[in-house]
RNA sequence: GUCCCCGUAGCUCAGUUGGAUAGAGCGUUGCCCUGCGGAGGCAAAGGUCGCAGGUUCGAAUCCUGCCGGGGACGCCA
């Protein structure tokens, strides 16, 4: 719609100008500031948009007219009935496009050493978001979770299982000063003494077999925590583990490029060339790789696959690490320009006004698990959506489960079980209403119609920006303009009836569409 | 000390590659159902957009410097 109205301008203008939305409504549906233009042409702004005003009056324009150094356009009934239209014909389907573009969505990777928490949660809803509006728009995304199961975690889950069991059984135990705490392990204990054996737990030491079981039930639930949320599921796992055996390859092709030195023993990593604050250690003094290097394999392996960009979503504590992770593709002898690291802000939880403290390695974090229980999947969704990622959030448990105003998410399903009970009551459904003609169309309905039609803007403008919450804030909008248009106007039995069922219709096809693409299930009545 | 995020109404936050009189929800106050979902709507009140410069037709938005809040700075992962 907006590309229709920047071609005909460019016909005047030479090129593509900015279509801006009027501050004010009474100014039309779109707004071309022409003062860029008049500067070229070396004339006064407002002749200038008087004259540009005069050119593209066409059929697609009701007025058109100039304002100070704006023009401003108000789009015709026609234009606005051809794309309501298209909206009830192409249904889910509405916006849908195509694009080139291939990415690799790496998200949520966290630790199988525990279970979700509120933290991971945000990242997994903001990946989960992404991923949906992306697609719908055509990007071809793949997901991937990163699983690091190897190194001092894993053994530090096992030590912590392997000693909850211990006490379990009744012995004696010296917990050392780093484990991990939990409900968790203690279940976890539980099993694994039905599935080792007590004898098995009489021992002085562990084997990595415990480990690793241990992982395996971490990731389980980490996997159910992901249902939970209704993530959509997952494209690829790929292990941290399963990746060492290719260190001599890409060690070699370091070494080639000149990435690496020797320094007391150690190999480090020249990532000081590339911004990094200072080299980085790969390869300890006992020869074993550290955590750098698996993601030096991971990142390689990743980029040998071939995608146009790749994007990786991490919490906002591991910003540090992006420089050296950077620094390591270049070595690599790829672009690391392809490599896009979003982070995801810290959660503040509170309940009742007093704050959450979060911990991982302590056993107080909040599950993911409790709050959706609590709260449920969607409006826990919705509300991490209405801000951006890489801010501070700070919510109260509490508001969530209001049933009211207060609550966004309700506010917005509120507005489509309106609707639905509206064409429920009539009898009828949006496709019933389809081939209605829009004519004559009041201020109000045009208002309501035009917002409505946004949306494709809205969802290239969410997935380029990585920002979802422009999604939910503009079906917050919707919701609103629905409510104030709908308090105001008779339907049912108005003699405008017929063009304003039309009008419900695609704005409820939109609401519901866009709250899919949120993950989030639009209801039919509340 | 270095780096990242933030600073907009009493509170939580939006503000679309710089555009017209800076917005919403909550909270406060007062209204609106013989009208289809009042789980709504309308109105009032509430602002030096942290501060100071700069860039230009034009800045909450871009640049620089301060101030304030949060976070990260391992041979942990």
């Amino acid at each position: 719609m907006k590309k229709k109205v920047a071609e005909i301008f460019k016909k005047h203008l030479g090129e593509e100008p900015p279509i801006n939305k009027p501050k004010q409504k009474d100014f039309g549906h779109y707004a071309v500031p022409v003062f860029k233009y008049a500067k070229i042409n070396k004339k006064n702004p407002v002749e200038f948009a008087k004259e540009i005003c005069e050119k593209v009056k066409c059929e697609e324009f009701e007025n058109v007219e100039a304002v100070g150094g704006f023009v401003n356009i108000k789009l015709s009934d026609k234009f606005l009935d051809e794309f309501s239209n298209k909206v009830l014909d192409e249904k889910e389907n509405f916006a849908k496009s195509t694009k080139d573009e291939s990415i690799l969505l790496e998200y949520i990777s966290a630790n199988p050493t525990g279970p979700l928490h509120i933290g991971h949660a945000r990242g997994a809803i903001f990946g989960d978001a992404l991923t949906r509006i992306g697609r719908h728009i055509g990007y071809k995304i793949t997901t991937e979770y990163y699983v690091n199961d190897a190194g001092r975690q894993i053994y530090l889950l096992g030590l912590s299982v392997f000693l909850a069991a211990k006490e379990i059984l009744g012995f004696e135990v010296n917990w050392p000063e780093e484990y991990y705490k939990g409900e968790y392990i203690k279940d976890l204990a539980k099993e694994a003494i039905e599935v080792f054996k007590e004898e098995y737990f009489k021992k002085e030491k562990f084997g990595e077999e415990l480990s690793l079981w241990a992982k395996d039930k971490m990731l389980e639930e980490i996997k159910k925590d992901i249902q939970a949320l209704k993530v959509t599921p997952f494209d690829n796992w790929v292990s941290e583990r399963s990746l060492y055996k290719y260190w001599d390859e890409v060690r070699a092709i370091l070494e080639k490029n000149g990435a690496l030195y020797e320094k007391d023993g150690k190999i480090w990593l020249k990532s000081s060339e590339f911004k990094d604050e200072k080299d980085r250690v790969v390869v300890r003094e006992d020869g074993r790789p550290t955590y750098l290097a698996g993601d030096i394999i991971y990142h390689w392996d990743k980029f040998k696959r071939g995608y146009d960009r790749y994007i990786n979503i991490w919490g906002a504590d591991h910003h540090g690490y992006i420089a050296r992770v950077k620094a390591a593709i270049k070595f690599l002898g790829f672009d690391p320009e392809k490599l896009e690291i979003l982070l995801s802000q810290m959660v503040k939880l509170l309940k009742g006004g007093e704050p959450y403290k979060m911990s991982k390695r302590a056993g107080n974090f909040i599950l993911v698990r409790d709050v959706v229980d609590d709260v449920g999947a969607d409006a826990l969704r919705f509300i991490f959506l209405t801000k951006k990622a890489d801010t501070h959030l700070e919510f109260d448990v509490e508001e969530l489960k209001k049933e009211d105003s207060s609550n966004p998410s309700y506010y917005v399903n509120y507005a489509h079980a309106r609707i639905r009970s509206i064409f429920r009551n009539k009898g009828i459904e949006y496709d019933d209403v389809r081939d209605v003609k829009l004519t004559n169309l009041t201020q109000d309905e045009k208002d309501l119609l035009f917002l409505a039609l946004q949306l494709p803007y809205v969802l290239e403008d969410a997935f380029v920006n990585r920002e979802p919450h422009r999604l939910t804030n503009f079906l917050i909008d919707l919701a609103s303009e629905f409510h104030k248009f709908y308090n105001k106007n008779k339907v049912i039995g108005s003699e405008r009836e017929k063009e304003r069922l039309k009008i419900l219709a695609v704005v409820g096809s939109i609401l519901k569409l866009g709250l899919f693409l949120l993950g989030i299930e639009a209801k039919e009545r509340m």
